[in-house]
Parts: structure tokens; C-alpha cells; sequence
DNA sequence: TGTACATCAGTGAACGCGCGTTCACTGATGTAC
DNA sequence: TGTACATCAGTGAACGCGCGTTCACTGATGTAC
């Protein structure tokens, strides 16, 4: 790591102004893109909601897209810090299941936005785009964790489709999640559908 | 079927001339995406190297976007014709994987402009989400292929993942296809990627 | 604690760009007789 | 086979729209003394 970002002072009146102002753009964004539509919505009419200047937002975000994304890559993170400490005796998939499973709970959390999220991806071509170059890179990331715990340094072929095919499962068991009660479990949506896989792979 | 597209009477010359600009217009494009990139290519670049006005280019096709697109889903149908003659000896995987096999021949003709789309999809966002819709639409399809296979008249999630799960594989094995010599041999590679699953899940 | 200056978030207006549309037209091809 | 009219592919020019940029500015917050 270097050696930057010292210590973190405390935010003064300013920087306070800066990240609620940032925070107003984005939800404004979050939501008129899931009533209205992404590509429906002006960057104008964004601003004008979060009560600042059309100009002001392009000084938040260099395009109408980066609004949207921010903490995409906590997630990828949380997992290949906890999938290295499956025991052996899992194999991979069981490693990979396990581990999504134990992400879950914190997921629920943010259930809310995940939905307008989801509205929103719905409504754009564009936006799928994007959320498929976002799965691409976690694949890869996957992929490398895989590899990792079997000892190998670079992945291959074997850990990029298992990777490829558990990020498929992943976003189906979501998909479902959001499409079902509130108080739904996803953890368990998840093992549904890794059993699902199971049954149609083996023989 | 409607009765209507009766007599399917001799081109004239006037037709000849449609689908000539037609098919210039396509040629041109899908060129140029592939060399520059789809975002960088304007649609006047387009008409001018068809030898049109881009005018011209607008009354062939309603967008940018719909240059790229005609026998998209000749592919799907074609599955779906074959599909259902495989014979019950074989499990669902099995069948999908001969399926796609058997599609292979006829496919790795155009591997050329395959080639040139790919480069295209590869250079934009926007074509990815596209890429994407369509990979959605023909998991729907298959799915209910499957689903009727086995007797049933609506897809359920076993189906709908199985048809997932084969898109997931076949798209992997094209690629590897497509970034190999172009002697290479489509259906292997969807052999071999399918072998790589079934290691991957079964145990 | 107060004053003088520096920094920086926010702004308005004008502009460039590419997609896609509208309008009014030309000239080649097709058809009726 | 020839003439008169209808159809229709192609065009140029002007325009609307939304994203994103550039320029020159204001006023609030922060800092040095």
C-alpha cells in the first residue's frame, strides 16, 4: 500500500456540502431512472431535482452514467476476502456457494436500492451493457480466486467457467430474491438455485 | 400461417437496386465498427463509404444500431428445428450439446463476419447490452424447447437454467473458436467446453 | 478575535457533436393503354 | 412498340434533442496573520 491518505481529517463545512450534494444528485438519479426510465431521463431534470445547476452535475460525475455506479466493487471484495478461508473439505463449488451464502445477510440490507437499481438496468440497453462489463471483470476476479485456492497461479480454463457459471446461478438466485416477498431469504434462494444447477448438470 | 406473401414474384430492377444499397449499407458498417469501433463511426461515415447520402441511410434503417441486425435469430430457429428430433436416449444436456454440435458446420461459414460483429460488440457498451437482450430472448426460447422435450408445456426453472447455463457454455466455446486458427473446429470446441462443465459440476 | 486574501463549489450562457426527423424536391423505374 | 402518367429510391437543407465542454464569473468557506 502506499504510503497517501494519511490521516483522515476530520470533514469540514465544506467537504460536508460536497458529499450531500453528491448524495442528492444520485438519488435523485436512482429514482427517476426506475420511474421514468434511464434514457427517459435528462441529466437536467436530475439536477433540477437535487436542486443544483445541469452544470453542477458534470462536475460530480463525467458522464450521466458514473451517477449510478460507486460501490460496485464492495462486493467482489467481501468475496475473495472470505472465499480463501473455506475449509478443504469443500470442494469448489461447495466453497462458492458457501461463500455467497454468508454474503447474503449483508446484502439484504440494501434491498431497497437494489430494486431501483434493478428498475433502472431494466429500462436501458445502455445499462446492461455496463452491468455485463461489471459481470466480465468479476468473473475474472472469480476466476482468479478459484485458481488461487487450488494452488495455481493463473486461472484456467476450468476456474473461468466455474466462475462464469456461479456468477450465472448468483444473479439468478437475486433476480429472484428481488422478484419475491421483502422478508424473503436470499441466502436460501441462493442454495435453491445451486441445487437446481446440480440437478441438471449431474447424472 | 397467414396466406398472405403469396407468389414470391421475380425481383425487379428496381428491387435489385434496394437490396444492393441495402446490403452495401451493412458492408460498409459492419467494416467500419469493426475497424474504428461502433461509437466512433458516425452514420454519415457509413453512407458515404455505401456511396449514399446519409439521408439514404435512415430509410433503410429506423437506428444506428439496426444495421447490425437481420438473421439474428436464424440461429434460434434452427435449434429449435433440430432440437426436438434428438433421440430420448439421450438426457437433456446430451441433447443440447449434439444440438449445438450439429448447428456447427453451418455456422463456422460465416466465421468471417462473425469475426467482424464480434470486433464490433467487443468495441461497445452500447452493443454489449444489445448482445445481451438477445441472449435473453433465445434463453426463453430454449427453454421452452427443453420444457417441451420432456412433455411439459411452460418452462420451469430447471429448464430456464439448463437453457442459460447452454448459452453460457456455447458463447465460451465460440469465442475460443473465434480467437483460434480459422481451421478450427467449432463443434470440438463446444465438445470440449461442454466436458469442462460437467468436470466442473459433477462429483 | 478580526481583517485580508485564497480557494473552491456552484452557476449561466453559448457551443460542438451525432442521432434521427421533417419538408419539399428530382429523376429513374414501372405500368396502363 | 411507344407514349403518358404513377410510383418510389434517393437527396439537400434545416431542425430538435440531449450529452458533455468551455469560458468567464459569483459568492461562500477556509486560512494566514
Amino acid at each position: 500500500m502506499a504510503a497517501t491518505k494519511t490521516l483522515t481529517r476530520a470533514p469540514s463545512l465544506r467537504d460536508k456540502h460536497k458529499s450531500q450534494t453528491r448524495r442528492a444528485l444520485r438519488d435523485a438519479a436512482l429514482k427517476l431512472f426506475a420511474s421514468q426510465g434511464y434514457d427517459a431521463t435528462t441529466t437536467e431534470e436530475i439536477a433540477e431535482k437535487a436542486g443544483v445547476s445541469t452544470r453542477t452535475f458534470f462536475r460530480y460525475f463525467p458522464t450521466k452514467e458514473h451517477v449510478l455506479y460507486h460501490g460496485e466493487h464492495d462486493w467482489v471484495q467481501a468475496f475473495i476476502d472470505i472465499y480463501p478461508t473455506q475449509p478443504d473439505s469443500l470442494d469448489d463449488l461447495d466453497a462458492m456457494r458457501v461463500t455467497l451464502e454468508s454474503l447474503a445477510s449483508r446484502l439484504a440490507r440494501s434491498r431497497r436500492s437494489m430494486l431501483l437499481y434493478q428498475r433502472a438496468v431494466d429500462s436501458s440497453p445502455t445499462l446492461r451493457g455496463h452491468e455485463q462489463d461489471h459481470q466480465l471483470q468479476d468473473t475474472e476476479i472469480l476466476a482468479r480466486a478459484i485458481a488461487e485456492r487450488r494452488g495455481r497461479s493463473e486461472p484456467d480454463q476450468a476456474s473461468t467457467l466455474l466462475a462464469a457459471v456461479t456468477l450465472l446461478v448468483y444473479r439468478r438466485a437475486l433476480d429472484s430474491w428481488l422478484a419475491g416477498p421483502p422478508a424473503g431469504s436470499l441466502a436460501k434462494a441462493i442454495n435453491k438455485q445451486f441445487k437446481l444447477l446440480i440437478g441438471v448438470i449431474n447424472r
